[in-house]
DNA sequence: TCGGTACTGAACACATTGTTCAATATTATT
DNA sequence: AATAATATTGAACAATGTGTTCAGTACCGA
């Protein structure tokens, strides 16, 4: 890729997450982003057909970098599909937020956040379909979809409430509130 | 309240819930609502300052009539707040979604609908607050906010997942699957 | 019947979106 | 260093939506 390319997607990215920081998604223009990235209007628009695509590239970015176990290159992540104790993977995740690596912080707690909420919830599905990372006790009783949709939303809302209470709890203590939440 | 205005509020309200059977609360607007509504543009601002605002008012009216327990005059009501099966409080909440009663369903499936989960959940909190419906065993191990919290998430969550699913489940077995998650 | 109130509808200023295009700047390549 | 290719710019543009205003009209309650 070109490197004014470069430049300028990631200077939109920054303007973006830099406002959504300030005010929600919904209030955010396209002018402000591109006054904030100092990027001409037609540039905004030869990079990104609207501001929910720039989400959706933001958000694809994000994910790859927390959630794909492709990246070979990277010790840290080879370390959430390899070990062998489901707990970890959560543990780790906990842990991407507080560092709020790429700004998943953000994201999670910013108003009219949906289409976030919809990739996120998405992507954590498949990782605990792939990991199998079902309470054993609750498959017995439950549809499969049914708890697998639980612990995702769980995990998130776990998240979410955690971020409201500015993050008090260790990754540990929050690790573990959510597992009691999701185990019998 | 005058006549007019009740015939106005309603027509608006109508259309509006109409409008979201069709299509994302985001993409509607203003000028469909009214057109839907035969009602003029200065009317309709008259009466709602903007479009949020008219969703607001739609979930307090039925908020009011699915939560409230002072509204003495109805029975099923008088019902969930009296009997001590706590159980029966969330049988009931289902049944008046799978009648679509005031038209929960169509705003709890609509996407873009933040603002709706967020009241939702704020009544829901209260709801359980109020009756004390928080798993005894959890709360043991885990901060009262929390599980508040994390009760009504799942229900919201238990319910979405109903709705995509068709509601094929009855609603006992809905509940029964509810209860499984929340209680140890 | 009458006074008060709600509705109408058109016009208005304003903000935002997404497109177009010729001029300009930067890049990769040779 | 020269060149061809490509990215950016900025201004102008139509189209759409928002929220306000106001004089005229229709309706309500008493």
């Amino acid at each position: 890729m070109d490197r004014r390319q470069k430049k300028t997607r990631n200077a939109i990215f920054d303007a973006f997450i830099e406002l959504l920081n300030e005010k929600n998604y919904n209030q955010i223009t396209v002018g402000e982003i591109i006054e904030r990235a100092n990027v001409g209007r037609a540039t905004f628009y030869a990079h990104f057909e609207t501001k929910d695509f720039l989400l959706k590239e933001i958000c694809e970015e994000l994910f790859c970098h927390v959630f794909d176990s492709d990246t070979g290159s990277d010790e840290r992540h080879e370390h959430i599909f390899k070990c062998d104790a489901p707990d970890s993977v959560f543990l780790h995740l906990f842990q991407h937020i507080k560092k709020n690596d790429n700004n998943i912080a953000v994201l999670l707690s910013c108003q009219n956040n949906d289409l976030f909420i919809r990739y996120f919830k998405e992507n954590l599905t498949a990782l605990i379909k792939r990991l199998n990372l079902v309470d054993k006790e609750k498959a017995r009783s439950l549809p499969y979809d049914f708890i697998v949709n639980h612990t995702s939303s769980t995990f998130i809302e776990t998240v979410r409430w955690w971020l409201e209470n500015k993050m008090e709890e260790s990754t540990e203590t929050i690790t573990k509130y959510f597992l009691t939440l999701i185990e019998n």
